[in-house]
DNA sequence: TTGTATGCGTTATCAT
DNA sequence: ATGATAACGCATACAA
């Protein structure tokens, strides 16, 4: 790899004049430019990342830190992160934490040791140490925290969302799927949907499940149509779930949505091809994805925020998982 | 954040003694390590990555490129490469290259001025000068080149196996989803099942696609019962593009798998949940992962590398999209 | 067993 | 308009 050394020699010039024209800073007479310019054409050269770092103590690196890649709501906020970073000329060191404590704090600590400006980080506890005394940086993606940076939906309007509509549309023996305990925006969505089942006092039942793996899933669906056969509306805790209560139902021989109706959450980019094809709450994970980034770009570059947390909206999506409501006017 | 100058200086040592400690390097009295060790703790001094980086010329990031880590495949590969990488302390940045070679290239270089130390990517254009004249080692994942390490699955076995089950479960009038032109693994899978059906001499319809999108996988398989309604039996070019003909079948009413077999490709997590299940040819996404990390970091660290390209296996995985063939003996 | 000094490739300050 | 040089934080060669 050529070094500004290299190109200073090659071009007969000093390497703060190299450094110069690299960076556009302070004056450079024109021919002397031009010899600088072929030289680095000649060399292929590029400057070296790291002791750009070193030198200004920062880098154009961010840290992602996402619970599990392999859930199909985040490649969505994933690449919404990529898309805008890139088009920023920020990269990414990215991991996956599976809502681990101590896996995250590893990363942010390993983020921190290799000068990243900024995280972005989908964590269940914006509130811990090792947020609050990062020096760079940090905003929230799909989790909040009391007036720290952070985009995410409503999960509880979700639910209470999800709850409105199923009711509406007729189900009176629901059964609601709690999603893991240690999830906020899964605890959000339960609570939005039984604040508005006991407001209306409709009974419901509860199926207790301890993470989104696409394995469990099924176990959980199984268990929900044992416990609770006489079921006739699901809201699920998130679309994978949901997938699995829809597959068990068609496979007990009920009918979707006459004999129960599902209502899931994310729209995953599947839930459109299953079939029936799924109602669900909709999270526009990519958006989120882009707005996270081009908060946290903000931030670092210093400018005045005015709005530093971003509530996005979550919307009924409605397929074929539930009934049709009848058009009144 | 805390130099090792400052830990130096709190423990009344040399730089040259807390960097011998920090690496286990050269001797160093009890007494002085307990007392390094203190001020390490006491100032929470972590080692700056971005200065080692500098003084060794290698640090401890890796570059992994995938074309999109929004198609379910990738994000098995992603976590399979993480969780390995994760094992050893190495650290991935990440990008898309949506099989675009100026991202691609623009990803590598910045790879390469980060200092990372090897990179895993999925590319159909391996013998590219972007990847030869890289002075690091590369390892191909889920597609391949003559005797550059790489860890992929063959898609044209692949292929051919789900043309043999297809004919073996009588499907006759078979249509063959042909995926993008510049996807090698694509055009291997397709290529596979025609040499079966070619050799069978059984005639078939080919659609066309350019993409692997879920927005775009529904146009095609619409597409496919319009101008191919008699079709008996789809060979796609992956589960999301089967997914969306079963969806597609069924909307119009056919008896899956009773009027048409649909066999997928990857086995992404989702298959399973689909009703019917999906039958698929399975990569085994997830180990590929790992095994391509394992083959990098093996490259890395020097070590005499006996099996440079390794094949994953394709498995013929049955489920609810084909007929059950008959049990002999 | 420990310390001093040098260099990794940049950028920026200060001369010239 | 250009060049010499210090400094970023660390690891190592060499000296002590």
């Amino acid at each position: 790899m050529a070094t500004i050394r290299d190109v200073a020699k090659h071009a007969g010039v000093s390497v703060a004049t190299v450094s110069r024209v690299i960076n556009e800073t302070g004056y450079v007479h024109e021919d002397t430019r031009r010899k600088v310019e072929t030289a680095i054409r000649e060399l292929h050269y590029t400057p070296n990342e790291v002791a750009r770092s070193l030198y200004k103590r920062k880098s154009r690196l961010i840290g992602l830190l996402l619970p599990d890649i392999t859930n199909p709501f985040f490649p969505e906020l994933a690449r919404g992160v990529e898309d805008e970073m890139q088009a920023n000329d920020f990269r990414i060191i990215f991991g996956n934490s599976d809502e681990n404590r101590k896996k995250e704090k590893d990363y942010i600590q390993t983020f921190v040791q290799n000068n990243v400006v900024g995280v972005i980080a989908s964590t269940n506890h914006p509130d811990n140490d090792t947020y609050r005394k990062l020096d760079i940086p940090v905003v929230f993606l799909d989790r909040t925290a009391d007036n720290r940076p952070s985009v995410y939906s409503d999960g509880r309007e979700g639910g209470r969302i999800a709850a409105q509509e199923m009711l509406s549309r007729g189900s009176r023996k629901i059964t609601v799927i709690k999603g893991p305990k240690h999830i906020r925006p899964a605890q959000d969505r339960y609570q939005g949907a039984i604040d508005v089942l006991s407001n209306e006092g409709i009974a419901f039942n509860v199926i207790q499940t301890s993470s989104y793996s696409f394995t469990e899933a099924g176990t959980w669906a199984k268990e929900l149509f044992e416990k609770h056969p006489d079921t006739d509306g699901v809201i699920a805790s998130n679309d994978i779930v949901a997938t699995a209560v829809l597959h068990e139902a068609l496979r007990l021989g009920k009918k979707v949505p006459d004999d129960v109706q599902i209502i899931g959450f994310d729209d995953i980019p599947l839930s459109t091809l299953l079939t029936p094809s799924l109602t669900t709450i909709r999270q526009p994970a990519y958006d989120m994805g882009r707005a996270a980034a081009s908060l946290l770009i903000q931030l670092i570059e210093n400018e005045n925020v005015d709005n530093k947390t971003i509530q996005m909206p979550v919307t009924f999506t409605e397929r074929d998982t539930t009934r049709k409501v009848e058009q009144h006017g």
